[in-house]
DNA sequence: AGACAGACCTGTGAGC
DNA sequence: TGCTCACAGGTCTGTC
């Protein structure tokens, strides 16, 4: 599920439950994820507090005292907040118990994600350096695309995903954003003007913003609930929507693999 | 440096 | 019902 939108939904959801509250136990049932998770990290988290719940790109970033668990949803993880004890399910492979009894449980059948424990720095983490800026922050701009993609013969679409130009713009959104600018996604990157790009970074914020309002809504209980909501898929344009007619111009939406994934647009708005 | 293919892993839905 | 196949929201690594 996770792009930058659920990423912060969650963050939102979790941070009531953890902020301030001491850490007891690290519960590890499955420590094969991306990268292995030490059970043993355990009896260094225990009587740490939790001081903050961040974001950076994609990764929830829990500052413990001074250390920090870089947390990452990957394809299909989630986190929510445990406050009934309940069992366990299925992928249920991580609890992070704190001292009022509740746990933060991660869940990802897939184990694309992955769980860091680190006492360095954060800024000299490989996994969070060389990152570009936040696609909500005013450091990004139509002017810095414009900038980084001179020279650059990928396509448009690879060119926003890579995380170096500008975090958190993953598969759904980019087809999103380039739809409500009116650009082809296989459009080279270096060949396309300024005024376009101011367009394409203000899409990008528009549609960003706008996903996370909706997951306030629709994922504003992080505590026991059960189920997962859709994936707002009636307010997406384009995404997953091949063969059906454009919103603007009644065209049918086609789908094509750009940069090695699925890829949505409109044949006729977008150039 | 930049671009691409392949890798990780499980679940789901389509088609037979 | 049960098999096989294609595909899925991310990102790292290796190779040219």
């Amino acid at each position: 599920m996770p792009e930058l939108p659920e990423v912060e939904t969650t963050r939102r959801g979790v941070a009531p439950f953890l902020s301030g509250r001491t850490i007891e136990t690290l519960v590890v049932r499955e420590p094969r994820l991306r990268w292995p998770v030490d059970p043993a990290w355990s009896e260094n988290l225990a009587g740490r507090r939790i001081q903050s719940v961040d974001r950076r790109a994609k990764y929830l970033l829990i500052d413990v005292d001074g250390a920090h668990l870089i947390w990452h949803l990957g394809m299909s993880g989630s986190l929510r907040v445990i406050t009934d004890g309940r069992a366990p399910d299925k992928h249920d492979h991580i609890d992070l118990v704190v001292d009022t009894g509740h746990c933060l449980r991660f869940n990802d059948p897939r184990r694309f994600g992955f769980l860091l424990f680190t006492q360095a720095p954060l800024a000299k983490h490989p996994r969070l350096m060389g990152l570009g800026p936040e696609p909500l922050s005013e450091a990004f701009n139509g002017e810095l695309l414009y900038r980084r993609s001179r020279g650059r013969r990928t396509s448009v679409k690879g060119f926003v995903m890579d995380s170096a130009t500008v975090v958190g713009v993953g598969n759904i959104y980019a087809s999103e954003a380039l739809f409500l600018a009116g650009i082809h996604p296989r459009r080279p990157a270096g060949r396309i003007s300024r005024a376009r790009y101011a367009a394409l970074a203000d899409a990008i914020k528009t549609t960003l913003a706008a996903a996370i309002e909706q997951g306030g809504t629709t994922l504003r209980d992080f505590s026991d609930s059960d189920g997962r909501p859709g994936y707002f898929s009636q307010s997406l344009s384009v995404y997953d929507r091949a063969a059906t007619p454009c919103p603007h111009c009644a065209s049918l939406i086609r789908r094509e693999v750009i940069a090695q994934r699925a890829t949505y647009f409109c044949p006729r708005c977008q150039r």
